[in-house]
DNA sequence: CACTTCTGTTCGACAAAGCCGAACAATGAG
DNA sequence: CTCATTGTTCGGCTTTGTCGAACAGAAGTG
C-alpha cells in the first residue's frame, strides 16, 4: 500500500522545489528526504523526480500522483476531524501564527483564559507576517492563523481555507500628546513611522496620505510597532496605529480620528478540512473574548471616538 | 498524521470481529494487532474499541473512522493505479483466485503464456472457492479471481468490483462410452457425482435433475471435477460437466446435449479501483486468449456439438 | 579561470519502531 | 469444572528510519 508519508514528502518537493528546502521546513537531514523519495519510487516502480542540473523536479507521473494526493491528504484530514470532534473534548496541539500587533494586544490574555478553561490543550505560537502565514496554514506547517486585511488590499482567499472575522479595527493617526495636529493634513510635513515595503499596513498608509494630498517623509521604518508607539510618544515622528496596540494599556500619545473612519479586520483562518476540531473552535472563540474583555480597547471600539 | 496503515487494522478488525481473525488473515501474531491498535487509540485520542466479555467490537467512534477510511483507502487504490497506468509497463504482482476447474482447464496455459510474453509479471495463484474468493477480492486479499455464474443463480454484484465475462462454457451430460443413455432421462436411476452442497454448480445440478422429473440419486460428493471424470469414465457413475474440463485433453466419455443448451458463465472480477492496472488488463487479456486458443475446446465450444 | 556555494546522493552508524513468542487474566462453551 | 479462545503485557529481536560525514556535479563569483 502506497506509504502516504513519503507521497506528502514528494508533494513538498513539489511545493519548494528543492530536497533541501523540504528538509529545512519539515527538520528533516536531506539524506532522510533523499533515501525516502528513492524508496517511494522503488515501491511504485516509475520514476517520480527527474534530474535537472543540480536542481530536481517532478515527472509526469509524480504530477500525476501529487495532484490525487493532495485531495487524498485533504480528505485524511477531513476524517481524523470528524473523528476528534466525536468526543467534544478539547485537546491536542493547536500552531497558532500571529503577527506582532496581534501577539502584543490579544495573544497573553488569550493564552491565560486558554490555560485555564482548557488545561489539555497545547498551544504552539509563532510570530509570523500575515501574508506568508496563510501560505503555511495551508501547507500544514500551522493550524490556525491571525491574519489582517486592510481596506483595499485584500488578502488572498483560497478556497481549502476557513476564513472567520475576529474584529474590526480601528485606524488613527497618533501623535504626541499637546502636539498641535488635529487632522491628516496637519501632518504632511511631519516624519513619519511605517512598516517596511511590501506590508498591507504600508501600503494603506501611503495611500491615506496620497488622497490627502501629500507624500508621507517615511523616516523610519521597522515591524515593529512597539517603536512605532516610542517614536510617537517621544514626538519623533507620527505614525497611523490601529486601536488594538492599546488593548491593555493606556495611550499616552493622541488619538486622531481619520476621514471616514477606516479600520482594518482582523480574521482567523484554519484549513477547512481541520476547522472542525473542538480545538481549532475553542482557540478561536476565546480569542474573540478575548478581544471583546480587553480593558479600555473594547469601549474605545464600539465608540469609535478619538482620544485627542 | 493518521496512518493508514493502522487504521486498515481497524477496518479488517470490523470485518472479521476478532483480533486473532485480522492476525491470521493478514500473517501478523496477534499481539502486533492489539499493540498497533492500542497506538492507534492513544494517536487520536479517542477509543476506538470496546471490550464486551472477551470479543472486541468497534465503537461509534472506531465507526466514524473506518467508514471514512474505506472510502479513502479505495481513493488511495485508484491514484496508486492511475500511477502505474502511466507507463503502461506490465509489472508488479497480481495475486489471482481461481477454483479448481479453471485451474484445471486454462490457468497452466495462460501461465505459460504470462511468462513469456510478461517476464516483469509475478503472478500468485490461489485456490479458492468462486463465493468466497469474491468477498476476498473486495477485501484486497486478492487482485484478481475467476469466477462462475450458473443459470438462475446469479453472483453477487458489488459495485466495487469490476466485472468482465470471459467465457460462455457448455455444460453437458456425462457417460461412460458405449452407455446407452442418449438423453437426461435414460440417467435418472444411475448414480450421480455432484459437487458438495452449497454450491451453485450442485444446485444447478439438482434443478436440472429435478425440472426432468428425477431426483437424483447422489452417491459421491466432491468438489474435485479430476475425480468426477474418473468416476464416470469408469462407467460408477454421470455427471453434468462443463466443456472447459476438457480443454487441453481429449475427453474419453460420451457427451449428450441437454435441452435448452445450458451454459454457465466464466467470468473475471477485481477491484475497480485496481481495475485499470495494466498487469490486470494484461492477465485478463490472457485468459481469455487461453481459452480462445484451447486445442479442442474452442471448436467444441463453438459448435456445442456432443460427442456421443 | 579558480573558488565557493549550492545541489542531490551514498555510506556507515545508531536510534526508533515494528514484530514475535511466551506468559497471563478473563471469558464462555462443553 | 475443564478447556479452548480472546485480548493484553512483557522482554528481546529485526527491520526501518534517521543522521552526519564524505562525495560528485552544477551554477554562480571574483
Amino acid at each position: 500500500m502506497l506509504d502516504l508519508r513519503r507521497v506528502s514528502l514528494l508533494r513538498e518537493v513539489h511545493r519548494r522545489g528543492t530536497l533541501h528546502a523540504v528538509a529545512r521546513a519539515l527538520s528533516y537531514s536531506p539524506s532522510t528526504i533523499s533515501q525516502q523519495l528513492s524508496l517511494l519510487e522503488r515501491e511504485v516502480g516509475v520514476a517520480l523526480l527527474e534530474r535537472s542540473g543540480r536542481r530536481v523536479h517532478l515527472s509526469p507521473a509524480g504530477l500525476v500522483l501529487v495532484e490525487g494526493a493532495s485531495a487524498l491528504l485533504d480528505d485524511l484530514e477531513r476524517l481524523e476531524t470528524a473523528l476528534v470532534a466525536t468526543s467534544h473534548e478539547v485537546t491536542g496541539t493547536v500552531r497558532l501564527a500571529v503577527f506582532q500587533s496581534a501577539a502584543l494586544g490579544i495573544v497573553p490574555r488569550a493564552l491565560s483564559l486558554l490555560t485555564e478553561e482548557y488545561p489539555q490543550l497545547r498551544v504552539e505560537i509563532t510570530q509570523r507576517e500575515p501574508e506568508s502565514a496563510l501560505d503555511e496554514v495551508w501547507a500544514r506547517e500551522f493550524d490556525l492563523v491571525i491574519a489582517e486585511e486592510y481596506p483595499a488590499h485584500a488578502a488572498p482567499r483560497r478556497r481549502e481555507l476557513d476564513r472567520v472575522p475576529l474584529v474590526r479595527d480601528g485606524l488613527k493617526l497618533g501623535v504626541s500628546i499637546g502636539s498641535s495636529i488635529h487632522s491628516l493634513g496637519d501632518a504632511a510635513d511631519r516624519a513619519w513611522v511605517m512598516e517596511p515595503r511590501g506590508t498591507a499596513s504600508r501600503h494603506w498608509a501611503e495611500q491615506v496620505c496620497r488622497l490627502a494630498g501629500f507624500e508621507p517623509d517615511v523616516r523610519f521604518e521597522t515591524a515593529d510597532l512597539q517603536a512605532h508607539i516610542s517614536l510617537v510618544e517621544a514626538g519623533h515622528a507620527v505614525a497611523l496605529l490601529p486601536d488594538l496596540v492599546w488593548a491593555g494599556r493606556d495611550p499616552r500619545v493622541s488619538l486622531v480620528t481619520l476621514p471616514d473612519d477606516p479600520h482594518r479586520t482582523l480574521f482567523t483562518a484554519a484549513r477547512t478540512s481541520a476547522a472542525g476540531r473542538p480545538a481549532i473552535t475553542a482557540v478561536r472563540e476565546v480569542l474573540a473574548r478575548a478581544i471583546e474583555t480587553a480593558p479600555g480597547y473594547a469601549e474605545r471600539g464600539r465608540t469609535e471616538g478619538g482620544l485627542e
